[in-house]
DNA sequence: TTTTTAATTGTCAAACTTACACTTATATTT
DNA sequence: AAATATAAGTGTAAGTTTGACAATTAAAAA
């Protein structure tokens, strides 16, 4: 049984990082802190683990405060844990990053937290190391999203194969082909492709598809090959 | 500020993930608990973080203390922190991975430890969460793997094609074809021939390979088609 | 009817993957 | 000294995928 005095008992923080599309570019969702010191400044969202919660339940509780929802995807990204990371007091902060559909939550926010999505080029300073949480869960983001078909939870249900191309060029920063782009995904077996068309783009209107149920067939081959030159 | 009445302040402890390859087989060392409860039970290598510590040098540490080395690799996996998960005392143990060549330690081992390498299908009852910390990183690695040729860090300096398809194909469970495999590896700028052979696997002997200075200029894509088949 | 805009679709050459089996170097045995 | 045994090392052809490239189409707007 370790002895109290040598060993440290911190706080134990949970903090969001929550990634959102709005069809046009990535975005980051932040926050004005509520807490002192440092009020007002931008930041995750986040908060203290409570009782007999594990740090997913933490997650879970912060993330529905902000967005009023439960079920979100959310993975656990890095525990950030440097000795003077919060000058107030020792605090270890485990970071969990989700990816979420911007136009399904843009009037369910709570906005007692004045939240506000930022371009990732355009991240404002942040307070203690968020600044580096950013840039892990991106990396994570990157790194994920070359092995598994993760980046639909960033769309609608419903959604443009011009639409799936530019979320991809912003995840990987690069450029892709769009003939190359459908073919490989119409090629995958991944996609459903519906009778409608999203006339908000352009004047033709581009055809919804929607994520075919059977994901488990899926190649993973086509998101390699896409992913892997940018990693 | 928080309040200390609401949030939990934990022990936070570090557990380290250590997988080695003998030319044979992908193992992992486990060591005996010296502490109460549960003395003398198998267990990860692990501490507690101390002082002005963060988790990696709490991970460094332990990891030296056992080992005897310093600058191993080693990577953050995960946190693991449910209520119970360490029935003493309320714990949150934040999991690290290490890569080594077990050649190069069997004998700087500490051995106060009694520590021993396991394969990965015969590792026995362990304390707490350390069998999923085991899958997590046994899962966390294929995936590194795919993405990065950070294999190598489990072999000695030199090596021959033969081994390191044996890494290969235990880390991705999977058989590979050997003809296959070194038209890949040789054809990825990665490895340079020795003049030496490694004459202990077979009469003919086995040309040895280093990595050449300059990964950067590496080709991914090799390692990516020789694993996404098996993610 | 014409214009404008973005969506959609096809081809060809090059590179890569997969499947498959014989030859070679060396130690060991006879 | 010759024969044998063992794992290392190597080649090829067919099929598939990639990457580079531009014309056509649908529909709203002018």
């Amino acid at each position: 049984m370790p002895q109290p005095s040598k060993y440290i008992k911190p706080l134990i923080a949970v903090d969001c990082l929550i990634f959102g599309f709005d069809n046009q570019t990535l975005k980051v969702l932040l926050i004005k802190r509520k807490l002192q010191p440092y009020q007002n400044e931008w930041s995750l969202m986040g908060g203290y683990l409570e009782g007999e919660e594990s740090a997913d339940e933490a997650a879970s509780r912060v993330l529905k405060e902000l967005t009023g929802r439960e079920g979100i995807f959310m993975e656990q990204i890095k525990t950030f844990s440097k000795f003077d990371r919060d000058p107030t007091e020792r605090t270890i902060s485990v970071v969990y990053s989700s990816l979420i559909d911007v136009t399904k939550f843009e009037t369910q926010l709570n906005h007692s937290y004045e939240a506000h999505w930022f371009k990732l080029s355009e991240v404002p300073k942040l307070i203690f190391d968020h600044t580096e949480m950013i840039s892990s869960g991106r990396d994570y983001l990157k790194k994920k999203a070359a092995l598994q078909p993760i980046l639909f939870e960033l769309l609608a249900d419903k959604f443009t194969i011009p639409q799936l191309q530019q979320l991809y060029e912003e995840v990987f920063e690069t450029q892709l082909d769009k003939r190359n782009f459908s073919r490989k995904l119409l090629g995958s077996t991944l996609l459903k492709k519906l009778d409608e068309k999203d006339k908000s783009g352009s004047k033709k209107g581009a055809f919804y598809y929607q994520l075919d149920q059977q994901i488990n067939h899926y190649n993973f081959n086509v998101l390699l090959n896409l992913a892997y030159s940018e990693l």
